[in-house]
DNA sequence: AGTCGTTTTTGGATGGGTCTAAATCTAGGC
DNA sequence: GCCTAGATTTAGACCCATCCAAAAACGACT
């Protein structure tokens, strides 16, 4: 048995993989007992935990987390599928979600499907392929609703955020957009605004909608029907070029709205092109609250929609969905929150330090 | 025969898991034959792979890349670890790598490791549970140098970007910092600068260390030895204080390159609430050229260090380094290009700023 | 018909864990 | 000293594809 033992360790010192077989031999146990003290099993006596730990370290071993899938039935992995990575939003929500998947020994593959249902078609495809355990997407434009009742078929739980598409019975994670424009539209009430604008995109998704229907229902409650709006692409090009066009109206709204922060950089500087100031001239909101609002010039008022909470949640949600798959679906909708800064003409603060925020924007 | 299959079949459609045992049967044919025609080899004959392939589609086969794996040796699988995602400079270069992973039917994992050599190293160890085939690697601040060896030792082939430690033998894409710094000492000395200050990281590692050298290098190029600069941490706020302590000076430079364009930003803000404005009382130059800065007032004359590029060229060297582990170790090292605009007061394009500068002075 | 070289196909071992049911070991009770 | 419930440990099947060596099929050529 020595004879065999030493054979064992020889191997696995030549290519570097050791496997249970010789942990349980060179501690004098079977491979059923060393996988118990890898898994932190109760069943196990201290003695033989103890002893089992010691041949590990001893050993080197590396555990094989796509071994054990293979037999169990998690891979402790998540796909996670954005539509624009490259957009600071997506990164403070990655790193939401990535801080929370740490703590529970997850690993998530990360894509980005670049609004194009067909390369988010393919990726699902290829996260089936990997077993992840769930995933978290967020939809790209024009994705087909049926999407969601697939995944299901494919018993691939499935956590929608910020965007959702399909029949109501979902998982999902995101921001109340309706309430965020509204309270934007409140705002600007209250600082003697009437002609408010809004200014947003023309894609049919969920996100869309609310942010409409949050505009058209809350100019209705102050009375204000003479809304002026514009369906755009949400691009910053897009906000540039579309401030212009309702500025040469013949009467122009005192305010604008922006379907996010974006757009409302590139309204800002379609003001300055026609020689007018945002915040006094025609004060500026956006959507999103991106760490660079506070460096714009002026600093823009954004209705702050927590991109790290919703990863945060999203990924919690997630977990709670793979200990128990057929519990009941969950909708997490955080608040937005506005943050008023110099755009809206509401203040302008004197430091710089007074109006910048925390790098992580946490509830 | 018929019954067996049958039975496979009601298995199949039962839990939804359909192998390639069941494709066999369905085709009439072995295990074998099926894994070839998944791995699209030239030794199965045609008429044998068109029945194959309307089997598999018949069924809804899907591949499990981990059953495969364990066999194999390649899990089609990498993990990336970047100290800060929510800085949109990894975005784009996590963007890149995503584009160039996906045409090989690469996966990536993504950790966030804020710049804490502690979680980074939880994070490879994971990786490694993973086996994913390869790590692309953006050390934290602090990494023991000793790390690459370690990962070497694990036969775990890994590419360092933007950052490296150890010794040169290694897999490395970045962009040559030193030669920004000096195109960027360059053109503000034809401009008529001479006061040229550097604000920069005080940490150790090559990113810093190579800008560092380009500024001193530059300098003593151009005759100017009086150089003013400051080593303070690398976010906006320091950027605020650092130009702010520096016009303190009996002195003033006329001039500031910045680390990174997080604090060039502070630094203009600073200026700003100095009363000054950037561009004409003092040039500010950043570095990496994200998106944002066409976006500030006035905009932001930066060196363009190209993320999305290098991360393509990374994904890109990972993947030669899989095909051929034992390979000669390469650095791929991108030429950074300057990218003037505004903020260092050489032009002041017609577009947006004609209107800017009173806006800007208004404090 | 027999031999030979290709081209295709295949059985069975393998990778490294987990799961289940059964075996073994305790200590306490009589 | 024997019996039993409870605590530990274990053997062996299993997960699903890949790999390799060997078998089978095929066609061409003596």
């Amino acid at each position: 048995m020595a004879k065999d033992n030493d054979k064992r360790q020889a191997d696995a010192t030549r290519d570097g993989s050791v496997t249970l077989q010789d942990i349980a031999a060179h501690a004098g146990v079977s491979r059923s007992t060393v996988s118990l003290v890898l898994r932190e099993s109760p069943l196990v006596a201290e003695r033989t935990r103890q002893k089992v730990q010691a041949s590990i370290k001893a050993l080197g071993y590396v555990y094989n987390r796509g071994a054990a899938a293979l037999r169990g039935s998690r891979t402790q992995t998540l796909g996670v599928v954005v539509y624009d990575i490259a957009n600071p939003f997506f990164g403070a929500m990655v790193a939401g979600i990535d801080a929370v998947l740490n703590r529970q020994n997850y690993v998530s593959f990360l894509t980005n499907s670049e609004d194009s249902p067909a390369r988010q078609q393919r990726f699902l495809e290829r996260m089936r392929e990997h077993r992840v355990d769930a995933i978290l997407l967020c939809p790209a434009e024009g994705t087909d609703p049926r999407l969601i009742a697939t995944l299901q078929e494919w018993r691939l739980p499935c956590i929608q955020v910020l965007r959702h598409v399909g029949q109501p019975p979902f998982d999902y994670a995101g921001t109340d957009f309706e309430q965020g424009v509204r309270q934007a539209v409140d705002h600007l009430v209250t600082l003697g605004h009437r002609r408010i604008a809004f200014i947003g995109g023309q894609a049919e998704h969920s996100a869309t909608r609310a942010r409409w229907q949050g505009y058209f229902s809350a100019m209705a409650g102050h009375g204000l029907d003479q809304t002026c709006c514009l369906r755009t692409g949400l691009t910053r090009q897009a906000g540039f070029d579309a401030i212009q066009a309702l500025m040469a109206e013949s009467s122009p709204p005192t305010a604008v709205i922006c379907h996010n922060d974006l757009m409302a950089f590139g309204a800002m500087l379609g003001l300055k092109r026609l020689g007018m100031t945002p915040g006094i001239d025609c004060a500026v909101v956006g959507t999103d609250d991106v760490e660079e609002t506070a460096l714009s010039d002026p600093s823009l008022t954004s209705v702050a929609t927590h991109p790290y909470a919703v990863g945060e949640e999203a990924a919690r949600l997630a977990l709670r969905r793979i200990a128990n798959p057929d519990g009941a679906r969950e909708q997490v909708i955080l608040s937005p929150r506005l943050q008023v800064r110099e755009s809206c003409g509401a203040h302008r603060p004197a430091a710089f330090s007074r109006h910048a925020k925390p790098l992580v924007t946490q509830d």
